[in-house]
DNA sequence: GTCTATAATAGGATAGAC
DNA sequence: GTCTATCCTATTATAGAC
């Protein structure tokens, strides 16, 4: 009996990687294979679920991921401004200056997505209600604060996309200084 | 030899709606054959080039329809504010209120995107020329111009991940109310 | 230009040995 | 926990009649 190759949290860090490069439905099996080293009967006995399984396990994997390298580091930082840098820093090593997909948007894009709709829900609500935190504890009112919350996450989102269709990933570097320049600003 | 059931136009406008909804690897051959009422040979018939070349062909077609249904009409209208208005109001129509995805994303998210790499470059950066020179004849200066064009096209891609991230589509309302009060105003 | 029929292959999934 | 071998179905694609 053969030890494991990967542990648990390395062959979900290597499914993440490729849900993010080839889509949900342009990841076969057989892709998903070759980037954990895992043949594929040994995925499923990590995934009995298939495919769907891993990806929902990967979600919550991210999840993980983003509570402990994204949202609990803010709390240790000082200033809103100090916190909002640092989420954004997080956000552009994640992304890799827009080189790399969204998983939630992958997810969302797929043809499962109703299989995914609770946890993506959510990984955006608390992404949108971490932003909004930081928008009030600057002294923002709550409805500027909702709303500068929500733009932030679409402009991401949307940097990504344009990034990716013009091939210029500078898109996403204005789009990142933009936020940083004007998540915290007074209102107008 | 029968007489074609649809126009080339009209199967062009169902496989749209049909990569659309479904996404590019997405949408199986038996569903583009049964979104056209054309069996799989006869798809063949029109798209030698099979799935690839109807995106391909798909994408044209949207172009000739952004052409004629948004930029064009554009000419007509008399102010700035107008030609924005009329512009918002072809995007909220044509994505219905955040409820239809993006083909251009669509096939941005595809494996075979680098298939796809010119006319997608093309079809971004001919929108956000468009809103460019909106912005400029408002008289906002150049780098300005630019600038609100790209978080244009930014915002409205983000906009749709988000909405259908999250099943709240007044995402979409906001940011397209948002657009129409700030693209065009004054720089600060 | 549309169809029926069929091929060829890739995809997801499972059984069972070690 | 990992492997080899296999299964089944969906998917893309083609041939050829009308």
């Amino acid at each position: 009996m053969p030890a494991p190759i990967l542990s648990k949290e390395e062959v979900l860090d290597r499914l993440l990687d490729t849900f993010r490069d080839r889509g949900y439905e342009g990841a076969s099996l057989a892709e998903l294979s070759a980037a954990t080293g895992l043949v594929k009967s040994s995925l499923y006995h990590y995934f009995p679920g298939g495919k769907a399984d891993m990806a929902a396990q990967v979600l919550a994997h991210l999840d993980r991921q983003l509570a402990t390298n994204v949202y609990e580091p803010l709390r240790s930082a000082r200033t809103p401004a100090k916190k909002l840098g640092a989420m954004l820093d997080s956000i552009d090593a994640f992304y890799e200056g827009g080189r790399k997909a969204c998983l939630l948007e992958r997810l969302v894009a797929s043809v499962d997505r109703t299989r995914f709709r609770r946890p993506l829900r959510s990984a955006f609500t608390v992404w949108m209600e971490a932003v909004e935190a930081l928008c009030l504890e600057a002294g923002l009112p709550k409805t500027v604060a909702r709303a500068r919350a929500e733009d932030f996450v679409v402009r991401v989102e949307g940097a990504l996309i344009v990034c990716a269709g013009t091939d210029d990933y500078t898109v996403f570097a204005r789009t990142i200084r933009n936020l940083r320049a004007t998540v915290l600003a007074p209102p107008r």
